[in-house]
DNA sequence: AATTCTAACTAACAAGCGTTAGTTTTGTTA
DNA sequence: TAACAAAACTAACGCTTGTTAGTTAGAATT
């Protein structure tokens, strides 16, 4: 099923290091240590410290992509949409905690075509909420506010979820999933 | 009335950069670059890099905890006390955008004491946030969801407001306060 | 039993880091 | 104009960084 090659445990371990101090603050000497080996051994496995980090990020960006896609592709109101959406976040905060520190903070430091394909990517996350507020706005599902104030408030909150779950100690992900959809939608519609 | 020192000029500078790349991805000889002047020189003005970061931090962070004194003393209802701390965060936001890039991605970069206080600072802060929200919803102002999930949810978009503040090119701050009031606020009443 | 593969190792590199010491330039005041 | 302070400079330090080269031990395959 899940072969967890060697290659994997250097990207889990690193993603728990990226979490704590960020990537510039991490060296491969720390991430070799954490896992009870030398530096120069890492490179059995991956080709650069970058390689690390793209992969932790642009693997939960682009399942952001696809969650975005399949709830566009979906045929509903707007607001089952928003749901969705939270749903999302939710569900990838859960599975990739450690991941998304990097994915918020040490973005800016993929190289060139990485970073290329992760800004695009969330560009296109952000115009498709965009869009499907929008449409909730224009079909009276959604109250009349500036659209990007409500997309900036839901997202922010979605986009920190991380930083909260980890501290509060791994809610369950049903319990959360009903709150956050109360208190995030309860207030637009 | 504020005579801009070159220690403060140093601060400047090392903001923006800070809000850019982050505090350990900006070395001592960026920043002199951005001031056209060699790196040793800046010693002149500041005992180490560890300061600068400290002084952009814990003054921005005391800040806060001067303006959420100043509400707790107010006498007001619950939801005028939120409203006044969503005015705080605006107007720090419009006056030390970049300055709080370092206050929540760069903390864990302060050392011992510094790291102390600002971490006290911060559970204090959010501790009295929670006690208005308790409040709020013990006299009925406020709806009964979990003080948490409501606490998170505002606490998250108020700290991230600086980003949005920096794409969107610099909003009107009164428009600002007004719209943020409003979808904050009208979710939870 | 011989070979190949995997994954570790040691040793070292060039570059960059924060910082210090000592010196020179610049601008203001006596 | 001489003296002084402020703020720049050059040169270097010890240390850490990401990474490479070459080697070795053990396991799997032939």
């Amino acid at each position: 099923m899940k072969p967890i090659t060697r290659k994997q445990e250097i990207i889990t371990v690193a993603s728990r290091l990226f979490n704590e101090k960020g990537y510039k603050a991490v060296s491969m000497r720390d991430i070799a240590t954490a896992m009870d080996i030398k530096a120069a051994s890492l490179y059995n496995h991956i080709k650069s410290k970058q390689e690390i980090l793209s992969e932790i990020i642009l693997k939960v960006a682009e399942e952001f992509t696809v969650g975005m896609e399949n709830v566009l592709a979906e045929n509903s109101s707007a607001i089952k949409k928003v749901e969705k959406v939270i749903e999302l976040h939710i569900d990838i905060t859960v599975n990739h905690s450690e991941a998304l520190a990097a994915l918020n903070n040490d973005w800016m430091h993929l190289e060139e075509i990485d970073l290329r394909s992760f800004v695009k990517m969330r560009e296109d996350y952000e115009e498709n909420f965009r869009s499907i507020i929008k449409q909730g706005i224009e079909s009276g599902e959604i109250k009349p506010y500036h659209p990007e104030v409500i997309l900036f408030s839901i997202l922010s909150t979605l986009r920190t979820l991380y930083l909260w779950y980890q501290k509060r100690g791994k809610l369950d992900v049903n319990v959360l999933k009903k709150d956050m959809v109360s208190v995030l939608i309860k207030g637009i519609v």
